[in-house]
Parts: C-alpha cells; structure tokens; sequence
DNA sequence: TTTATCTTGCACATTGATGTGCAAGATAGT
DNA sequence: ACTATCTTGCACATCAATGTGCAAGATAAA
C-alpha cells in the first residue's frame, strides 16, 4: 500500500499565487481571463486546472476567504458610540480594499451572486445595527429606512475604494476618505466628522 | 434613374425601438446579449444588422444619444448658489436614470470606455465647477481636491440611481433621495440638506 | 396593385474563452 | 538517487455570442 506523499511546497505557494493573482487582475479587469491570472502568478493557464477544476471555482474560493478576512476584521469592532462604530467599520474596511473590491463585483454580476451576498450579511446587519441604534439616539439621521441607508453605507463605502483605484490614493488619506464618506451618508456634516475622526484616537490611521 | 423611395415607418420605429431596448435590457443586465435586446424590441437578431452593423454600433448610438439628452438636461441649470446648483443638477439626473446607469456603465468597462467618459465630460466640468465655486464661498467641503470631490459627487449621485433599480422607489423619493446623497456628499448635513431642498421650489419634484 | 423595403429563418464562418487528455520535463520530498 | 508530484505545451472538444449570405415572405409606399 504506497502511503501518500506530503503535497510540494510550491504547489501549495502556487495555488495562494493563483488567488492572490486573481484578486490583483480582478480589480484591474472584471472580465480577466483565467490566462491572464494564471500568466500573473507565473503559471501556464493548463496549470490552474491542477489546483481549481473550474473557473467558479477559484472565483469561490477567493469570495468565501475574503469573506471571511472581512468578517474577522469586521467583528472586532466594538464601541458605545454607534457612529464611531460605523466610522471604526469604515476603518477596517479600507484595510480590506482588494477583498472588498472583488466582492462587490461578484455581489452583483455572474454566477456567484448569491452566495457573495450571503457571505456579505453580517457585514450587512452590524452596519445595520448601528444605524438603527443611531438613528434612536439621534445621531444619525431618521428621514431615510434603516436598510436603505444601510446599503448607501455600503456603496459610500465602496465609492472610496473604488476611487482609490482610479487615482492613487496613500493610506492616511484612503483611510480617512472611506470614515469621511460613510459618516456624511449617515447625515453628519464635513467638519462635525473630521471632529469626531480627530477625537478619536482608535479611528488613527495605523500601517500595519 | 430609379428615384430612391422614402425610408419605411416601421423601419425607423423599430430602430428606435432597439435602442429602447438595449437601454432597458442593459439596466437589468450589464452583459445582455444582441438576442436578448432584439427580441424584447419585438425583432429578431437577424434584423438588427438591418439598423446597425455591429453591436458596438448600436451602444455608441446608445451612449452619444443619451450623452446628448443629459447634457441638454444639465446644461439649463443655472442658480447662483452653487449648492443649490449641485441639487438642480442631481435633480435633472434622476429624470435620466435609466441613460445614466447604461452610461455609467459603459464608462468603465468594454471598448466604449474612452468615448462614454468623453461624452460626459461636460457634466464632469459643470460639477467640478459649482464644487470649485462653493468651496470659495464656503459652502462646500474643502478638505478633499476639487477634481476628486466631483468624482465622488458623481458616484453618490449613481449610487441613489442603482439604489432605486434595487428596490423600487417612487419618483418622489428617488427625486430627493439623489439631492441628499449629493448634498451630503458635498459636505451638508442631513437636516440642512433637506432645508435647502424645501426651501427652494425649484427643487420640488415634478411628474412628467 | 405594383414594388421597393424590411423582416425572418436557417445555415455557416469566426472568435474568444473554458475545460480535457496526454506525454515529456522539472522539481521537491524521502 | 529515486519517485511521486507539479508544471508545461500542444491538440482537441465545447460553448456562447457575433456577424454574413441568401431565399422566401410580409409590409408599407407609390
């Protein structure tokens, strides 16, 4: 009975090349070809087919471990303040730029819509969460329904990545632009929330 | 001499109607196909290459139509509060919905990429423009580049235009729901943004 | 009614991308 | 060094969509 071999090395750098790669060609192209990822992460195209019996499969894999990064980043989030929450949600998002990026795009074209949703949600509900609460405490604004202005929180946020795409943007500022959008969707004012962006010293700007 | 006969009125009601088609076929899914659009214009594929000679043909007269119909739509707003100006234009924009997101779309993606950004320029400079205005007279945000700001001004105003295609939304509330987004992006807070709005009957929403 | 103009349906060529089979070569585990 | 594991290159099948040619039929202009 031959006892299986341990995997290679390499196949196992290749295959997170290959995602890597995909994240980086996706957010440049929509429509990327499975070569052009594949030449991307020095591979020949026959080669992904070793490590993905699909297209939509890699697609899904690339969804569901972004998803997850987001969550993670997502769910640490604590604070009293729901609109320091938001803006700290606004934080942790633009340190997700690529993931999110790619997910918005799946969240709304092609095969794999609903399952890049799904994967969405409890990025949906805590942002939800926090409008609501805010909304009861007054400090964000009550003249739009809580999973409306939900989803322009989002697509605020998405607006700052994206733009961070079309013109270099460096950290400080992309970071600062992402909190800076959603708490003006949210109702407050331009100098109220760069106030409360410098008040707060967890919403500071930090590299790593 | 076989004097040329005048064109049939079919022919040209059902050119108009393709292009009617491809809007509203592209609103519900960016990749439609060439089928797709003629058959709900009520026509075959085949009769297409009677109006157009290629696809690209049809979404460049697409695109320059409804880049003319914006352009005209915007280039009458005229106030001299830039803010209020800013509002007059999103409120123009959600009379083109529908020419606006097959624009935006194709601003972005696909060979048409180049002529779609260049035929809306000129809503691009207009923008810029009360932006720059407003920022001198302090009633804009200052803390973001003028060219940048207008970028995402267009984007807010989008947002509320795909917001509506997710969940319907009456004409009313669409109508505002772009000014406030707009506003706020500008750096408004929500109870000033709806002020302005009510305080200005030109930006009353009207049916037709 | 006569006739040019449009539409249709079908067959076919083309293009670009995905997915497979297979043999030969490269590379890392043991 | 031996060998399983990966990668490569090429050929090939498939699929969906675009674009053409042509003959027969429908429709509006004259």
């Amino acid at each position: 009975m031959p006892t299986t071999r341990a995997p290679r090395r390499d196949a196992t750098e290749n295959r997170a090349a290959l995602l890597a790669a995909a994240r980086v060609e996706l957010n440049l192209d929509a429509d990327a070809t499975l070569d052009t990822i594949a030449v991307r992460a020095g591979l020949s195209r026959r080669a992904v087919y070793g490590h993905f019996a699909t297209r939509d499969e890699l697609l899904r894999e690339l969804i569901t471990t972004g998803a997850t990064r987001v969550a993670t980043a997502v769910s640490s989030v604590d604070h009293a303040d729901p609109v320091v929450r938001l803006a700290l949600i606004a934080s942790r998002l633009w340190s997700e730029v690529e993931n999110i990026r790619v997910m918005a795009l799946f969240a709304v074209r092609g095969p794999l819509k609903g399952e890049t949703a799904e994967a969405l949600a409890p990025l949906r509900e805590r942002v939800a969460a926090a409008i609501a609460q805010g909304g009861a405490a007054g400090s964000v604004r009550r003249d739009i329904p809580v999973a409306r202005l939900a989803r322009l929180v989002e697509d605020a946020a998405l607006t700052a990545l994206t733009e961070s795409a079309r013109e270099p943007i460096s950290g400080i500022e992309g970071h600062r632009l992402v909190m800076l959008l959603v708490l003006g969707t949210v109702g407050m004012d331009a100098a109220s929330a760069a106030a409360l962006i410098d008040g707060h010293p967890e919403l500071t700007w930090t590299d790593r």
